[in-house]
DNA sequence: TTGCAGTCAATATC
DNA sequence: GATATTGACTGCAA
């Protein structure tokens, strides 16, 4: 609706707000972008004024650049606003040299609103301060995010990762198991917490979180891009370490000076000046009290609930009440469970077909963000059925519910390799790892058939005392659950066909540029061969990770299996058999 | 109302 | 002490 309205009665670029020129710009940059290096388009009313957008935004960019102290100008961005209207092409040029080449720092405090700062901040005292600016006019975040190009959200954050080891800025997981690499970095860890404050404006867990499962670009929100656009700003930044190495500095001498004022001044301490009081601990304050302790959920429980989600992924208020029952639980923390693990499991998936992805593309200069974007745009557009323009059959789509309803239809229509792949990645593995039964089984999955199939091979041993899924085994469960998900899911599995085959297969499907033809069938013979005889290598290798993929990858299909339902009962019965 | 994305912040783990 | 995990929350959209 609100694309029709758009399209037929777009408002002039001066009345529309900060938002409402979004879709403009993201119009602009899908035009350059999807229809190749055209040219200035024709000098239409409407796209006139979107030309004029993107450029009245791109001058302003080049201006606050050229005007940025510390940024060295040897970026073409960095020239002077042009006199006439530069092409389109050239917009989307320096938009992604913009955020490739070093840029002036963008302020925006945590609210989103952009702020104006002329310094980095001096104070020693703020351990919170979002971002280090040099001055130079006001550009939002929001507005360069929009305007950004495509951002291999994966390799920002490995090189993120890399430069901060480099520099033993933080610890990092990859190093954990080098207790040697540990004390390598002693006390000069900045870590997470203070890049995260400080370049990212976030916390630490969401800074954690973030490098260790970034989601794909298209997969993103323009709010969930904007740590990736300031992160590469940040990596374009040729004094990005000392910079944060100095807010290290500045940080410890706020805590010495605390520390000490808080020794000499004991009594009279109340940290007023000093925004966060480490020192704090002995006088109680009621907010304290106000605060509601954290939940924690017991292993069984959790096992459980994952039970529970097993069989249904989206428990109806009735469920969620008798789980709740059953569990001792809120309501309320039975809800957010199923929220954050279906979220969770979102991600873990991204990550797996990323790091797929790469692993299958090694050597290739193509990046695995750039692939699965790729496979969105040749899927968004209704493509999902395999058939598209450029070429790639793909199975992909865009966000979480387009990908699994890309893939339970093209599953269910015998479809492409990444259906298959989604299944067929379970048998094998499945029976490889069937020692480490997994709590949640088919115990509780006997109606339903791709549940039980997957994990037929498997010897199920639940603990039998606590069985909170029998009280779903009441639950009315659709026989569209069982039919959908007996084609989607028995389709590769009976088969037989390799896990790796089919993953990989899809991957290198979908991940071949139609204009890169040369590697294109050689690789995918080359990878088919890999993984028919190159199979036990890599199911050795990945083995300790087969338990906990096999179940995202299971909850996937109930997850797809719930959403066919939902939209069968919108849909034409015809449009959703199986 | 429901589901999701993004995030915080408490807690666990290393 | 740094990082990872995870329950809870907010805001948005359908």
């Amino acid at each position: 609706g609100s694309v029709s309205d758009m399209l037929s009665r777009p408002k002039p670029w001066s009345k529309l707000t900060q938002k409402g020129r979004e879709p403009f710009i993201r119009m602009q940059l899908w035009l350059n972008g999807e229809l190749g290096q055209c040219v200035l388009p024709a000098q239409g009313q409407q796209q006139g004024q979107v030309l004029h957008s993107v450029t009245s935004l791109q001058d302003s960019l080049q201006q606050g650049c050229a005007s940025s102290e510390s940024t060295p100008k040897t970026s073409a961005s960095c020239s002077p606003a042009p006199e006439s209207p530069m092409s389109s092409s050239e917009s989307v040029k320096s938009l992604t040299e913009l955020v490739q080449q070093p840029c002036p720092a963008i302020e925006t405090s945590k609210d989103g609103k952009s702020q104006e700062s002329s310094e980095p901040p001096a104070s020693e005292s703020q351990s919170t301060t979002p971002l280090p600016l040099s001055g130079h006019s006001a550009l939002s975040i929001q507005e360069l995010v929009a305007m950004s190009p495509e951002l291999d959200t994966y390799g920002i954050t490995k090189r993120v990762k890399e430069v901060l080891t480099d520099n033993n800025l933080v610890w990092l997981t990859s190093l954990k198991s080098s207790r040697r690499a540990r004390k390598c970095a002693p006390n000069s860890a900045l870590g997470q917490r203070l890049f995260g404050e400080t370049i990212l404006g976030l916390t630490q867990g969401s800074v954690s979180d973030l490098l260790a499962r970034p989601k794909p670009w298209h997969k993103l929100s323009l709010k969930g891009r904007e740590p990736f656009v300031r992160m590469q700003l940040w990596l374009n930044d040729p004094n990005n370490v000392e910079k944060l190495m100095d807010m290290k500095r500045m940080e410890k001498k706020a805590y010495m000076k605390r520390r000490h004022s808080s020794v000499s001044d004991s009594q009279s301490c109340e940290s007023s000046s000093t925004g966060i009081d480490y020192s704090q601990g002995a006088s109680p304050q009621p907010q304290h009290q106000l605060k509601k302790p954290r939940v924690v959920l017991a292993p069984e429980e959790k096992e459980a609930l994952k039970r529970a989600y097993q069989q249904k992924p989206y428990p109806s208020p009735k469920t969620i009440e008798e789980l709740a029952t059953q569990l001792n639980l809120k309501t309320s923390t039975v809800i957010n469970w199923f929220h954050n693990y279906r979220s969770r499991i979102r991600r873990e998936l991204f990550i797996e077909e990323i790091q797929a992805g790469s692993q299958s593309q090694a050597g290739s200069s193509d990046s695995p963000s750039a692939r699965s974007s790729r496979a969105a745009h040749s899927s968004e557009g209704d493509s999902c059925d395999g058939v598209d323009a450029e070429g790639p059959a793909e199975g992909k789509a865009s966000g979480p519910e387009a990908d699994e309803f890309s893939n339970a239809t093209t599953k269910s229509q015998g479809g492409s390799a990444e259906s298959a792949s989604e299944a067929g990645e379970e048998a094998p593995r499945g029976a490889r790892s069937a020692e480490k039964a997994e709590p949640f089984q088919a115990e509780n999955l006997e109606d339903t058939d791709d549940e039980g199939r997957l994990r037929a091979p498997r010897q199920s041993s639940p603990p039998a005392s606590q069985r909170p899924g029998e009280a779903l085994e009441t639950l009315p469960n659709s026989a569209t659950e069982g039919d959908a998900s007996t084609s989607a899911a028995s389709t590769s599995v009976l088969t037989g066909e390799s896990s790796y085959k089919s993953k990989e297969s899809s991957e290198k499907i979908s991940s071949v540029p139609s204009t890169s033809s040369t590697p294109a069938a050689g690789s995918q013979k080359a990878n088919s061969l890999q993984s028919l005889f190159g199979f036990s290598e890599a199911a050795s290798s990945r083995n300790t990770r087969d338990s906990s993929l096999r179940k995202k990858k299971a909850a996937n299909l109930n997850n797809i299996i719930h959403r066919l339902e939902k939209a069968a009962s919108r849909e034409e019965a015809v449009e959703w058999e199986f």
